[in-house]
DNA sequence: GTCTATAGAGTGATAGAC
DNA sequence: GTCTATCACTCTATAGAC
């Protein structure tokens, strides 16, 4: 792995573990084992291997939600393997966190991948309720951006109440009772 | 206001703003138009600081929420009153947010206020599921903690959603489709 | 491409005068 | 109870040698 590869890898850990504000440039560098002039060198400052490092982050998040979305079975089906995937639900969203980052959501540049990636899930899961409803799984009335709008919530919450009671507990039971209402019983 | 209360309130904003991490003593002290002196009078440092904006917080939030989950109206009608209640969107939970603050997370007196509120947040809810259970409102399957669980993750999610997009709508997008799915239509 | 040296500003806190 | 002075350290970045 190339210097460049492990400066964006170890600032890919560390948005995650402590988001934008509390990433030092000094910590980028001692995690990737780099040095100052090695950084600076590849990336013009903090901003911008953020950029790079929420890119990559974001393209991941796309493909492991595919891989969920995209399998067999029914529009219910792969609705919930994508909520119950295996996820290290503690650690929260690496996309998603980013949104409580003021100077993430200051920056245009830094906020675009990570509407791009949540406006992406709408319009996927959005997809999907859709073909449910055109197979008669779920309830005519049921709206398929309101639906997926709720779905991508449920996830994004679910990491806050388990990251406040510091228990994966929270976030499986949210999933639950969204799947237990979604749930064809007909 | 005493210069204690200044204090409390200017950190109350700036958590809100920039969270635990991104608040320095230094921008306390100049919103509250106090002294270094003064706060460390006060205050041991800014965990203690923070201890007493974060508590404020969390007893308003739950006074809010109160006022609109204890109204009149069916369960229903209570749920959606909160759900829709008048919110500045854009500027998140000033609760929820700090779940995704490190070091607010790390400590068990931080973590503390913020855990009590969601979990009160989650029976309250409960409660009103259940009382619509007995009233025959919602139908016998559905598990109030589970159902509670989902709404507070909803509202919780609806600010990551709307704060990655800059706009509002993708909350009230998530609560309508919330509130469709729990909708009384017998 | 990587290193060290340096810089000015900010961080969180303490000391002691008033 | 509030102020200023000071502290050791970190933050983000630039300069220039190798």
């Amino acid at each position: 792995m190339s210097t460049q590869d492990r400066l964006i890898e170890s600032t890919r850990e560390l948005l995650w573990e402590r988001g934008y504000v509390g990433t030092s440039p000094k910590a980028i560098q001692e995690r990737a084992g780099a040095g100052q002039g090695s950084m600076y060198h590849h990336f013009k400052g903090k901003p911008d291997l953020a950029l790079a490092a929420i890119t990559r982050t974001a393209e991941e998040l796309r493909g492991a939600a595919e891989r969920a979305l995209g399998g067999a079975g029914s529009a219910y089906e792969r609705i919930a393997a994508y909520l119950t995937r295996e996820r290290d639900v503690l650690r929260g969203c690496p996309v998603g966190r980013l949104t409580m980052d003021p100077d993430v959501v200051a920056d245009d540049r830094l906020r675009a991948p990570v509407d791009e990636t949540l406006g992406w899930l709408r319009g996927r899961l959005a997809q999907i309720v859709q073909e449910g409803l055109d197979q008669g799984e779920f309830p005519p009335g049921l709206d398929p951006d309101e639906t997926a709008a709720l779905l991508v919530a449920t996830v994004q919450g679910g990491y806050v109440l388990a990251r406040s009671s510091g228990s994966p507990e929270a976030f499986d039971t949210a999933v639950r009772g969204a799947l237990a209402l979604l749930r064809p019983h007909a």
